[in-house]
RNA sequence: GGGCUAGUAGCUCAGCUGGCUAGAGCACACGACUGAUAAUCGUGAGGUCGGAGGUUCAAGUCCUCCCUGGCCCA
């Protein structure tokens, strides 16, 4: 029960006071703090702001407008948030302008799953419009949820690459790469299903077990036998033995495969010579039921390139070639090589110019003209094929097995790989896979070796099919010659067509006719025909997103050509920085970004990547129910995004512990310079305390490691710095120090004013610091802050430079009073856990020190020692004996007793001068003159 | 299998071009305070720097191999 006058002398103490509420609950004020935003109209008074001033331009990577946003999602527009806001309070006009991309397969499958039969009767262009609502749908969603997480961005006029304008110049775009002839058509295997008779995306292929016939065919070598093998073959025949699968993919072979890095050998076997790799040859003897077999030569798979076998049903030779993909999982390591039919043997064979070749038609039948089996559904020719092989003596073995089969999603069936006819983009038409490995060279990648990961890729990549047999996508706007075929890719034309869409859309494509939409007086350059069908392919989505350099961010009047920045998660180096590069330079001979930033992926707690079936899944909503946007905004700032970044419940719990560190400090602050008004009671630096003055120079400090961190995108530093100046600098010595003068001196006191100089400066720096990455909270502290300032904290600018609070000198003895300071603390500690003490201004410090930099220091100090220590009193004396060395300063000797006098009631300091006056016995001196200032 | 990449205390991160007994904060344990109080302060424990070789007077830091992850391909 307290005393009446220990009531009466705590009233007269400056005790903090602040409305700022303690706990952030931030799930209830960040959605108040975004309509006070609303409100102020903040978004346009930050455009009328940024006129004149230099722009940068953060390209923004549309996402794709399907399903809520995961977690992924969030990091990537926090960073870009982040970097936005702080550019902006850089000094920079920093516009950002999100985008979507709404075209391709997802979308066309979810609505077709939602349509159900009821496609069947709908027109091509009533199922783009169920997509395009589809969408759309989704693209408010998503805004709605981007904007939850406090992103600032021009939300009311985002990009979308399915708007009339956005279609228009994606389709101009590829009448560029026409008109400068780096469109051609081509063939290329896809996933076919020859009872829906449509090619098939990954997505819609499941894999299910399926029994299949086995055979190993002989190919007889009928090249020139390398000299390595003289001895041992001499003039007997040579086989090379495959082994495949799908027998009706024999008639298409063209090659056999061997791996460069593999061994093989030469097997005798009965009357017969048998080439097999040397890993596989005993498994292979097995298999076909041989008993005997010897290795009479073995030799390196090199020797044999580009000789030649005979084909054993046809009057042509297969190509011996090379190729890493052949392993000696399974086979005879010779692959069967049929470039129409399978991705490896498409790829392998694109490199030897082996024609990509398919015998079978749209409904899986072969070709009419097809030698020995024209007209036979391949479904049912492998026994067929397997006949004739065997009657030609080449079939060594037919058996079956069961093995994971590629079907069609929709009728079940078994599907075939297939080559069939495709739009490309050339890599080597105009250089471009040149021009791109140059350009590489003079973007900056963030990290670095974000260059090599690319360049790799564009190095080795094949050419770029923009082909999908799909209807929800810009149309590739070519034309066929009804009469001879011919297929009509004219750059003119298709500017022609693009123009039409620039008003109405890429539907108009679907709902005219080829007639009506190419320029009047077309005629086939081949046989003069006049008429004309139309593509029905549209274009990879890849093309639509990697066109919004040309589509948004050069005629967008906010946007500076080329950006300064694109920033996406690592897969992009093969995604959206892969597409983007290749068509602006295929088109236009320009880069279209400065600098790209990549981020690593989103992880669960113990390093796995999320997934519905693991169970690990995060929802970004669920954090903003549980924690707050502002704690995911944390959440990415504590991370060094380079790399991969976890996220889990307990990480979740210390990033909001870390929070409310921050958050705490600052409100300490506040609650004690709630009577400060920076135009009267802000003291000159030169007049302010030493205390004080170490303080500002360890703002100082912060501000440089803030800058740094800023431009060079180290959001994790910016966090640790800011965590430990609150924790470190702040919390657990400056204000803990502080709280005597700040409560016990007179309310106008030099010594007060001193002290709140330093904390406003800090508190008012450390706000702007924050406000990108906890933009909620530093607006919140912003508008409790005393003094003039802007009506909101992202409408103000970082602190200029505070080189001339930076006072290294200063900082460096206080460096050495800290250690001091930790012995004493260390020596409390002891005599605490003896009961001798209990709060640290219970005791009274003796200290000695031999001759030294300590003793110096000590001495220069000793007026300060108690108070920085936070006791009673602290008295240096020339030695002491018995006290006790520290541990980490032996030249320290440290006693504790019990202080001296009586307790003041006031400041709780113990002083002898308590007492000393009648009518007020129960304070000290200190106090007394206090309260008669 | 290939390209790129990562692996330092339970967690998030420092540790520059090799040089003091490897640091910080958080979490944890114990204690103090009750005038930052669902706060604040102090003390403490905790690491064979993924593993194994090697270079060097000296290696978390350089080299080789291996293990375990991630992204993108195949």
């Amino acid at each position: 029960m307290p005393r009446s006058a220990d009531m009466d002398y705590k009233q007269t103490l400056n005790l903090p006071k602040t409305d700022f509420p303690m706990r952030g609950n931030l799930p209830k004020r960040e959605p108040e703090m975004l309509q006070r935003w609303q409100q102020l109209k903040l978004e346009e008074k930050l455009h009328a702001a940024g006129k004149g001033k230099p722009t940068f331009t953060l390209h923004d990577g549309p996402p794709y407008a399907n399903g809520h946003i995961h977690i992924g999602h969030a990091l990537n527009k926090i960073l870009k948030d982040i970097i936005i806001k702080s550019k902006r309070m850089q000094g920079f006009h920093a516009p950002y302008v999100p985008g979507w991309d709404c075209h391709g397969l997802p979308i066309e499958l979810k609505v077709d799953q939602k349509l159900g039969k009821q496609k069947r009767e709908m027109s091509k262009v009533e199922i783009r419009k169920e997509c395009r609502n589809y969408a759309r749908e989704w693209v408010s969603i998503q805004s709605e949820e981007f904007q939850r997480l406090g992103i600032f961005g021009d939300w009311q006029h985002p990009y979308l690459t399915m708007t009339a304008g956005y279609e228009a110049a994606t389709a101009r775009e590829l009448a560029r790469f026409a008109e400068r002839g780096g469109l051609f058509k081509g063939k290329k295997p896809v996933h076919w299903c020859s009872s829906c008779v449509t090619a098939l995306a990954e997505a819609e292929v499941e894999y299910a077990d399926h029994s299949s016939p086995s055979i190993y065919v002989k190919f007889r070598f009928n090249g020139e036998l390398p000299n390595e093998l003289r001895d041992a073959v001499g003039e007997r025949p040579l086989d090379f033995v495959i082994w495949t699968t799908t027998p009706w993919t024999i008639p298409a072979n063209l090659g056999i495969c061997l791996n460069p890095a593999l061994d093989y050998v030469v097997v005798e076997s009965g009357d017969e010579l048998l080439v097999l790799a040397e890993g596989l040859w005993q498994s292979v003897m097995q298999s076909l039921g041989r008993e005997k077999g010897r290795v009479v030569a073995s030799f390196n798979a090199g020797i044999f390139e580009r000789q030649t076998c005979r084909h054993p049903l046809y009057a042509r030779d297969s190509l011996i070639i090379l190729g890493d993909h052949v392993t000696l999982e399974a086979g005879t390591g010779c692959v069967h090589t049929a470039p129409g039919h399978g991705m490896d043997d498409y790829i392998v064979g694109l490199k030897y110019g082996l024609e990509v070749y398919n015998p079978v038609d749209d409904y899986g039948r072969y070709r009419a003209d097809l030698e020995l089996f024209g007209g036979m559904k391949v479904a049912e020719a492998n026994g067929a094929v397997n006949d004739k092989l065997n009657e030609v003596g080449a079939l060594l073995q037919a058996a079956n097995i069961s093995h994971s089969y590629p079907h069609c999603w929709r009728c079940k069936k078994p599907i075939i790989f297939r080559a069939t006819e495709q739009w490309f983009i050339s890599m080597e038409a105009n250089e471009l896979r040149q021009k791109a490995l140059t350009a590489i060279g003079q973007v900056e990648w963030i990290p670095h070796w974000g260059r090599d990961r690319i360049y790799n890729m564009i190095e080795n990549r094949p050419d770029w099919c923009i082909s999908r047999q799909r209807s929800w996508g810009v149309p590739i706007t070519a034309c066929y010659c009804s009469k001879c075929g011919h297929a009509l890719a004219d750059g003119k034309i298709m500017h022609h067509i693009a123009d039409q869409f620039e008003e109405v859309g890429s539907d108009i494509w679907f709902e005219k006719d080829a007639g009506e939409l190419l320029p009047a007086g077309t005629v086939c350059p081949e046989c003069g025909g006049d008429e004309f069908r139309k593509e029905t392919d549209i274009l990879d989505v890849w093309f639509d997103s990697g066109v919004s350099q040309a589509a948004v961010v050069e005629p967008h009047p906010q946007l500076q050509y080329p950006a300064d920045l694109y920033l996406e998660g690592s897969d992009q180096h093969r995604g959206w920085f892969h597409s983007s590069l290749l068509a602006a330079l295929g088109a236009r001979d320009r880069v279209p970004y400065k600098a790209v930033l990549t981020h690593g992926f989103v992880l669960d707690q113990n390093g796995r990547p999320m997934s519905k079936s693991a169970g690990n899944v995060i929802a970004p909503e669920k954090v903003i129910k549980q924690y707050g946007a502002e704690i995911l905004r944390l959440w990415v700032a504590t991370q060094d995004y380079r790399d991969d970044n976890r996220v889990g419940d307990d990480i979740l719990k210390q990033v909001s512990e870390a929070y409310r560190r921050i958050r705490n400090t600052a409100r300490y602050i506040l609650g004690n310079i709630h009577d400060f008004d920076p135009e009267t009671d802000l003291v000159a630096t030169d007049e302010m305390l030493e205390i004080d003055r170490w303080a500002l120079s360890r703002l100082a400090a912060l501000t440089e490691r803030m800058k740094r961190a800023y431009d060079e995108y180290q959001f994790h530093v910016l966090y640790h710095a800011v965590h430990n100046f609150c924790s470190v600098d702040l919390s657990s010595f400056y204000l803990d120090v502080l709280k005597d003068r700040l409560y016990t001196a007179p309310a106008k006191s030099l010594e007060r004013r001193s002290a709140q100089t330093a904390m406003y400066r800090i508190l008012d720096a450390m706000t702007r610091w924050i406000a990108p990455v906890l933009s909620f909270t530093a607006d919140e502290i912003w508008t409790e802050l005393p003094g003039e300032r802007e009506e909101s904290v992202h409408l103000a600018e970082f602190p200029a430079s505070f080189d001339e609070l930076r006072d290294l000198d200063l900082e460096e003895r206080y460096s050495r009073l800290l250690q001091l300071r930790s012995a004493i603390s260390k020596a409390l500690e002891e005599a605490r856990n003896a009961k001798l003490i209990g709060h640290s201004l219970d005791a009274r410090v003796t200290l000695a020190a031999a001759t030294g930099p300590w003793r110096e220091l000590a001495e220069n100090y000793r007026n300060e020692l108690a108070t920085l220590c936070i006791v009673s009193q602290a008295e240096l004396v020339e030695e002491l004996t018995d006290g006790k060395a520290s541990d980490e300063l032996p030249e320290l000797v440290i006693r504790v007793d019990k202080a001296e006098g009586e307790k003041c009631e006031r400041c709780w300091n113990y002083s002898k001068s308590v007492g000393e006056e009648e009518a007020r016995p129960t304070v000290c001196r200190r106090c007394r003159e206090a309260l008669d200032a």
